[in-house]
DNA sequence: ACCTGAACACCGTTCAAGT
DNA sequence: ACCTGAACACCGTTCAAGT
């Protein structure tokens, strides 16, 4: 029983590039950008690029779960800061925000939910974090306490994918989150 | 000055038939469908489906535009059918479940508010339609006077697109739509 | 006026050959 | 063990040639 090989340093160094090309070529050209294009700019062959990332899925997913991780971390630095309703409405801002930087991400994004891609650990992870910080809302009894995670999840998600389909919508974003905000919060 | 010649008898017919072969593809394979392939199935060379549909938002757009007119024409008959919250909530059923019959259409059709292609029109009137649905229901008082057709097309829309993404999700439709009733509605 | 289908440049995917 | 790059089948788009 020997331990699992430590990859060779230039894969390592391949696999690392290859993420930093892709996140920008992805930004400029969103998630149908082409791969010969990122392994092209990349410096490596095609076959590197699917040997690192066997489906483009495996790609954006490694781009997302870098995101889910970002955005679960901020959830419990806001909870830190802020009080309840107002750690919940800027966490929520930052998400439906952040997503126009990778366009046409938000639905990969939303679908990751289920299957178990190695990124479900990661969504998990911001799931969670979300869940935490509603149930901190629920606890001082400003959001009702039939909502759960999966309905947070959900509606923010709508949000976050139809503020990046134009900026006559994006213009709306934070009414937008008011809006849903409304609706999940006790009377 | 002479009218405009009305189209060819055959160029009549092969934008019919690439319209219906199109919506079965489209069914089938998502938005993403070959244009080749819709080509292919209906009889035609690549280059008259080209002249029909100069690009493939051209062609998509011709489809929900048919979904547009169906749902305003809904809309109207709902309002004649039930008290104003009700049909209010029945036509974001209806809206909401649609969607999924053409995978990946939802995105294109919130953009489609937009640019002023030849959707606009149906797109116009289909928000018209829910517009005065709204109306309704504020007139009646279930709904707060302060929200606009902008609200509900972007949130109805976000819930059309995110239902679209998984079972998971679609299973949570009705509750969604509840929840963002419950955002706009008067207290 | 309208249609066909071949031609072009591109893409995703695979895989033999190299180091 | 990992990388390269050519090969394959496909795609979207254009356009000369037909009727």
């Amino acid at each position: 029983m020997t331990e699992p090989r430590a990859p060779r340093a230039d894969a390592r160094r391949n696999r690392a590039i290859l993420l930093d090309v892709a996140a920008e070529v992805v930004a400029e050209q969103g998630a149908q950008a082409s791969l010969r294009d990122i392994a092209r700019r990349a410096g490596v062959g095609m076959g590197t690029l699917y040997r690192h990332f066997a489906t483009r899925e495996e790609l954006l997913g490694a781009l997302l779960g870098a995101r889910f991780d970002r955005l679960a971390a901020r959830a419990d630095a806001l909870a830190a800061e802020l009080p309840p309703l107002e750690a919940l409405t800027a966490w929520l801002d930052e998400f439906t925000a952040g997503t126009t930087v990778y366009r046409g991400l938000a639905p990969s994004l939303m679908a990751s939910a289920d299957g178990d891609s190695p990124l479900k650990a990661s969504c998990d992870a911001f799931r969670e974090a979300g869940g935490r910080l509603l149930a901190r809302a629920q606890a001082s009894g400003d959001i009702r306490p039939d909502v759960d995670g999966g309905d947070l999840f959900a509606l923010a998600g709508g949000v976050a994918t139809v503020v990046d389909q134009s900026p006559v919508l994006a213009a709306r974003r934070e009414r937008l989150i008011e809006l849903i905000l409304g609706g999940l919060r006790a009377r």
